[in-house]
RNA sequence: GGAGGGGUUCCCGAGUGGUCAAAGGGAACAGAUUGUAAAUCUGUCGGCUCUGCCUUCGAAGGUUCAAAUCCUUCCCCCUCCA
């Protein structure tokens, strides 16, 4: 393989590449490469937006490159400031090693264990003396602190940045020093803290590390970053009915964004299907495609199959799932304690709302009266489309 | 250290003694429509033993028949000056 293909596989997907000539120098000297990304151990549970930068990792560690896979169980105390316009929470030493296992177990669903380095930055952080951390954060300046495009937000803003904060990016930084890694990737996002590597890298004098930068995958609402404290995300422990669910639920556009950044298929069958939909196709048909591609990668071509099928049952001919929440109450409850106690309703007042606007169904048919008795017996409930409950009354 | 501004229901943000469970927007939820999409329209959107009752407006006290609104103390945030 020559140096432009190999190029093109760092290239593909990917948002920005600086500077591209110091890439193309490290690969002419035609040995494995020091790759470095770091992820924070603070979402014990992965997604799809985590996996488009680890697809990228699979892609370059197949090109038999060197990676290194930083667990930040050091920053994760610090709380990473990034893409946040509030303070995040440090988490505890516990969670974080607790967060960082289950990390690493899903990461290696797509990583080669066997090929990947784990490294945790608590190893050289927690030996450095408060001297030499004073010395790492006289490496930058407040002003260029505040270039920082979530810094300079919030401090225009009127929001709080607690200094801790900003020795987030210093202390990645200084992971590349210690790593003396040839490059880093991380998110669009991440970018400033990955220049901050290259600065430090300098500093120490060494080779900078080239830094590429992966594009952040909007979850399920399209607008914000996908992330497990929003709710938007497709979790790769996800069941496979789960994953159809939700990459359903995505909007049209949303689609073409996933298709780019989570699809393995080439970019000409990408604009193919595009082409097709313009022609008249159902964007449905087109999902399925999508959600097909995704549910096998992660699960299997049966399983992708099946969750089509079931999601064909459920929605499109009306079915009910064949699983629910099953729940069992005493006789003389009333309607709308039950639907708040099976989990349908976050609260009475709610349940009676929903009564009031129809949205509430035992076996299919809209409960139109909140004083009704409740005859014995196991029946299904359901409140809006989605929510179900079999419900037993003794 | 000094001066000033501010903390309102999930978020933003009105509200300066009663008509405030608190405007408006966003998010969310339900219904209609549909491709369980988006958009659109309608409604809901603190809790409960639900045509009524109870608890909220940074925290704790106080004044008052009555407080998100006034007073006191405390906590937190921001701006400018040093």
């Amino acid at each position: 393989m020559n140096i432009d293909e190999t190029l093109a596989i760092f290239e593909r997907g990917s948002d920005e590449i600086l500077p591209l000539d110091e890439l193309k120098k490290k690969l002419k000297k035609n040995k494995p490469l020091r790759i470095k990304a770091g992820f924070d151990p603070t979402a014990p549970d992965l997604h799809l937006g985590h996996t488009v930068l680890i697809n990228k990792l699979k892609q370059l560690q197949d090109l038999g490159h060197q990676i290194l896979f930083l667990i930040g169980d050091f920053t994760a105390m610090i709380g990473d400031p990034t893409g946040k316009s509030k303070t995040r929470p440090p988490l505890s030493r516990e969670q974080v090693q607790e967060n960082a296992k289950s990390y690493t177990k899903q990461v290696f669903k797509i990583l080669d264990k066997d090929k990947t380095t784990v490294v945790f930055n608590s190893q050289w952080m927690d030996k450095m003396t408060s001297m030499a951390f004073i010395q790492l954060a006289s490496k930058q300046t407040v002003a260029r602190m505040l270039e920082r495009d979530d810094f300079s937000k919030r401090y225009k803003s009127g929001q709080a940045i607690s200094t801790h904060e900003f020795l987030y990016p210093l202390v990645q930084g200084n992971d590349s020093v210690e790593l003396k890694s040839d490059v880093e990737i991380g998110g669009t996002d991440q970018k400033f803290n990955l220049l901050v590597g290259r600065e430090l890298q300098k500093q120490a004098g060494q080779e900078q590390q080239v830094i590429l930068t992966m594009p952040i995958l909007e979850g399920l609402d399209g607008v914000q970053k996908m992330s497990k404290s929003l709710d938007n995300y497709i979790g790769i422990d996800d069941t496979p009915d789960q994953m159809f669910g939700k990459i359903m639920s995505i909007s049209d556009d949303l689609m073409w964004r996933y298709f780019e950044l989570l699809s393995f298929q080439s970019l000409e069958a990408i604009a193919n299907l595009k082409e097709a939909m313009a022609q008249g196709k159902n964007p449905r048909d087109i999902k399925f495609i999508l959600a097909d591609e995704i549910i096998t990668r992660f699960h299997n071509i049966d399983a992708a199959k099946q969750a089509q099928q079931n999601f064909i049952d459920r929605f499109s001919k009306n079915q009910i799932p064949d699983e629910m929440d099953e729940f069992s109450f005493k006789a003389g409850i009333k309607i709308a304690n039950l639907l708040k106690d099976a989990m349908l309703c976050p609260s009475t007042s709610n349940a009676y709302q929903m009564i009031k606007q129809g949205g509430a169904k035992i076996n299919g048919t809209k409960i139109t009266d909140k004083n009704l008795e409740l005859k014995t017996g196991t029946n299904v409930y359901q409140v809006g489309k989605r929510k179900f409950a079999r419900v037993t009354i003794q």
